[in-house]
DNA sequence: TTGCGTGCAAAGGTTTTGCATGGCA
DNA sequence: TGCCATGCAAAACCTTTGCACGCAA
């Protein structure tokens, strides 16, 4: 059988996303993030781990505009990840996250009028926020 | 004003732009298939006025699962672009131009609640189409 | 011992940036 | 003429790949 082995730089990496499991992150997160012993890991490492968990099914993958790497999101147990979505403030950044039932009726009429279906996971609504706007 | 000049390359993107109207593409399509005069164009030419044509509308910037560049897509014909937003199917990519007024009740809440008002002309609600949910 | 996973180095691709030049208005 | 857009070069990224070595099984 193919991947078996467990080694210290799997087992950190399988240990950060665990951690991580409701939240979106790139290579980059986890190369500054996860270390052996004070050693940080190498990139490869990471990006073949990533695909093969990918591979696995555990990981989801995924762009995201605005974002420029590939993101990544754990999905054991279906994370808490499901239940909102996200807007993002275009000036400053920031990120909200709203209860995706906020759309419910627009989603609807949407569907109704267009056929089409929104993912609220992979949906950013682009905005701007109290803070921004006042300046 | 700034972004008045009316240039050659510039001219000659523009041109690839209306000629690929329902087609996605990247940098690297119009660096491939646009010239002046027999001359390829520059890199950062190609990208400095796909970033202008994003900020004055016309053309939506999205990321895409499996394309490893930013993809474009104008939207000439469907206004200034200022009174409709975009969803993208995320299986296909296909690109539907929604009505603003559809979120509309959806965005009042949305400020009432969490006090940031939704850029429609930035946001790209990723969702699936009837013809991809069928499979 | 076997062979997979890692680290290292290098390469390939996209995108950005600084700077001098050329061309539009 | 004034100033923006372009082209060029270089750099900053992300991501992939080849190879030798070390370590899990």
């Amino acid at each position: 059988m193919k991947g078996e082995y467990k080694t210290k730089p799997r087992n950190a990496i399988i240990e950060y996303l665990k951690e991580n499991a409701d939240t979106r992150f790139t290579a980059r997160d986890i190369l500054n993030a996860v270390d052996v012993e004070g050693v940080e890991l190498d990139r490869s490492t990471v990006y073949r781990n990533l695909e093969r968990l990918c591979k696995e099914g555990c990981l989801v993958k995924y762009k995201e505009t605005g974002v420029n790497a590939t993101c990544y999101q754990y999905s054991e147990g279906h994370g808490s990840c499901h239940d909102h979505m996200h807007a993002q403030c275009s000036v400053c950044g920031k990120i909200f996250h709203l209860d995706n039932s906020i759309l419910e009726d627009a989603s609807a009429k949407i569907k109704k009028e267009y056929g089409i279906e929104i993912d609220y996971g992979k949906t950013v609504l682009m905005c701007i926020c109290q803070e921004c706007k006042k300046k």
